[in-house]
DNA sequence: TGTACATCAGTGAACGCGCGTTCACTGATGTAC
DNA sequence: TGTACATCAGTGAACGCGCGTTCACTGATGTAC
């Protein structure tokens, strides 16, 4: 047996790191395979050693996100619910929705750097979109407070982090992407304090 | 004088009318100019005798959804705040989270159904965007009462409207769309009856 | 320890295709007489 | 009213290009003896 096993799932890994950055800055669509493999050190025509169609890339790629920042989330908030969750959510929402976030335009969640791939792209890829925003709801909502509505309210803030942060990135102005990034940040976490502050003050 | 001046200018809008729609169902790279030009009953060829490049042609699509539905919403909404503003407001917010908004891939705002081409594409159809963007903030912003934030919070509700139906139309699943729209809809009302209902009792 | 071998990750030329754009043309039209 | 003409919106073949994918190959590697 040539080269370990080892090696060819290195590579492989190699490949779709390369690929989510590349995706992520430029587009999918802008971002051919001749470009990804040699951003890994490779060429063209052994690409289709590791994956059927480019549209497999895609779908890791996207998946992938969850193993680096979208990891660091979950490790961050934790499994279960916390003494002082909503800290824990605050701080998330801060991120999110800072302006590093809007920078880092390699790690940055790709909810925000590719949501209209993501609308049209084939059912593989668009359930890997699904499950980064299943995560992200499910992080909020494991850690907010107890409450009735706790569901919906994770889910607001969603809606509120990711339309934050694509009008900010929509927009030349740094200004105004900086006044809509504070907007949002200001109604999510007065939303936090409006069901949380009166659930921890009944305990 | 072959052709009368009225005949291109006519031509040249109904060109720009099928690519808007296109460009929205299909996402601006998918949509060639053959095709554009076919759904328009023209030929390849003639295209550039009404635009220099298809850039032109996409910043011109963005453009015109102001005087779409965009222009409804204007005039809906009224140049000057009106009395009772805030149900305005609130049927602006309802109309755009709504599941019609969704599923009308033709008149939909480019804001979602583009989001990701808006951030990568060329100066000039950046520029149409942030118009739409700005348009938008504007009705919201003069059709609240009075208030120190209203700016801020006229960008919060743009954040919550397009990131609730961004993520509306990622997902696959029904249940979860309709879910999210719910969750943004009702932060944002409630919002709204955070700033303006005391403001009006103290009028 | 050294050599012959089988494996298969990686190579790079080639394919067919659709794209944006160009260009020489054609023919419907309004105008001048 | 009728005819000859100039204009230019619209035509469609052709261009060069980059793409995703295929394929015959090569050569680095681990194994068997």
């Amino acid at each position: 047996m040539p080269y370990s096993a080892e090696h060819k799932s290195r590579t492989r890994r190699r490949i779709v790191e390369c690929a989510r950055v590349m995706f992520n800055r430029h587009g999918f669509n802008e971002v051919s395979i001749d470009k990804v493999m040699a951003e890994a050190g490779l060429t063209r025509g052994g690409f289709y050693n590791h994956f059927k169609t480019k549209d497999e890339l895609y779908t890791e790629a996207v998946a992938s996100f969850l193993e680096g920042r979208g990891k660091t989330w979950r490790d961050d908030a934790g499994v279960e619910p916390v003494n002082g969750g909503p800290q824990t959510v605050q701080a998330m929402i801060e991120s999110y929705l800072s302006a590093e976030h809007l920078e880092d335009l390699d790690g940055q969640c790709p909810m925000i750097a590719l949501p209209s791939d993501a609308a049209r792209a084939t059912p593989n890829v668009r359930s890997a979109y699904e499950g980064l925003l299943r995560a992200m709801v499910w992080l909020f909502e494991n850690n907010l407070t107890e409450h009735e509505e706790c569901r919906q309210n994770a889910m607001g803030l969603a809606a509120l982090c990711v339309g934050g942060m694509v009008l900010s990135r929509t927009v030349d102005d740094e200004n105004l992407a900086s006044e809509i990034r504070e907007a949002s940040k200001s109604i999510a976490l007065g939303q936090l304090d409006g069901i949380s502050a009166p659930n921890r003050a009944a305990k």
